[in-house]
DNA sequence: GCCCAGGAGAAGG
DNA sequence: CCTTCTCATGGG
């Protein structure tokens, strides 16, 4: 009952590095080596072959895939020409990129990314994992999967504006249920109208209007834009992204404008992604550089 | 027990 | 403007 879409010729595509390296948090490996999630309201698996070059969406159509999953998964990108001039300039990214050569950057729905990265905040990624799937469980709407499981969307804007923080208490989610009641209710007063247009708008106003809700600094707002906008130009800086940028770039530390400044330098048009690469080469391989 | 995590807000200087 | 403190939680 469930159909497969294949898609071919399908090249820089690693499924463990796009759903693994940090900028998503909804979706498990199975066995089959396919990764099981939700987004924008479908339950699906992916999975790739390599020797193939072919794409496999589980529990799809093609019109979801037009609608969708294309635009999700920037499969209208080439990547390997980004790789390439990134390779040419900076012998450290280009080794990060060797490590990580099929992330590519998922344009997922604005609301959920705002929310989940809120959640992020001096937070363990197994966590926000955890706290994220029991919010879904308890206030997103039941859908099927193509194994039969149980899957939930994300919750609307509309649904947790309506809660107060003693519902939130089963997501465990400490000191962040306040910013969440207060960001949901912002963004509910106008329907989402705001946050659908910093889209559209250049990164001064989506930064201006994001930062401007409830548990959201420099860094979830960089996040947000750069996951759920494509808005390459955000450079996301972490505790990681420091340590890469202090010990492997000789940045000071605590210099955090002069990290974001040699970003805009050195990886322009393509920070965002650059920051991707490298993120997942010093946190997968667990280096601890301080 | 201690330290840390895809930080942000508040308080104090 | 800057720096430091506090905020829940659970895994290592």
């Amino acid at each position: 009952m469930s159909k497969v879409l294949e898609i071919k010729n399908v090249k820089d595509f690693n499924t463990d590095h796009i759903f693994a390296c940090g900028q998503c948090f909804r979706w498990e490996k199975q066995n089959d080596n396919s990764f099981a999630g939700v987004a924008f309201g479908k339950a699906v698996n992916i999975s790739y072959d390599a020797n193939t070059e072919t794409l496999r969406i589980l529990n799809s159509t093609q019109k979801d895939y037009d609608d969708i999953w294309e635009d999700y998964l920037d499969l209208k990108r080439d990547y390997g020409e980004i790789k390439k001039e990134f390779s040419g300039r900076d012998k450290i990214l280009k080794e990060a990129i060797d490590y990580g050569q099929g992330i590519r950057i998922l344009k997922q729905d604005k609301w959920e990314t705002l929310i989940s990265f809120i959640i992020s905040q001096n937070n363990h990624i197994p966590r926000i994992k955890k706290c994220i799937e029991t919010l879904c469980e308890n206030f997103g709407q039941e859908i099927a999967g193509a194994d039969g499981k149980k899957y939930f969307t994300f919750p609307s804007y509309s649904v947790l504006a309506e809660l107060e923080e003693e519902d939130l208490a089963v997501c465990k989610l400490g000191y962040r249920s306040k910013y969440i009641i207060e960001t949901s209710r912002a963004v509910n007063a106008d329907g989402g109208k705001k946050l659908q247009e910093t889209e559209v708008n250049d990164v001064n106003f989506a930064y201006e209007y994001l930062t401007s809700l409830c548990g959201v600094g420099p860094k979830v707002a960089n996040c947000i834009m750069l996951f759920s906008m494509a808005k390459w130009e955000a450079f996301p800086v972490d505790v990681w992204v420091r340590r890469v940028m202090h010990h492997l770039y000789g940045i000071d530390e605590k210099d955090m404008a002069g990290m974001a400044e040699y970003a805009r330098q050195n990886f322009a048009p393509w920070a965002g992604l650059a920051q991707q690469y490298l993120f997942y080469y010093i946190q997968s391989k667990g280096i601890k550089l301080k």
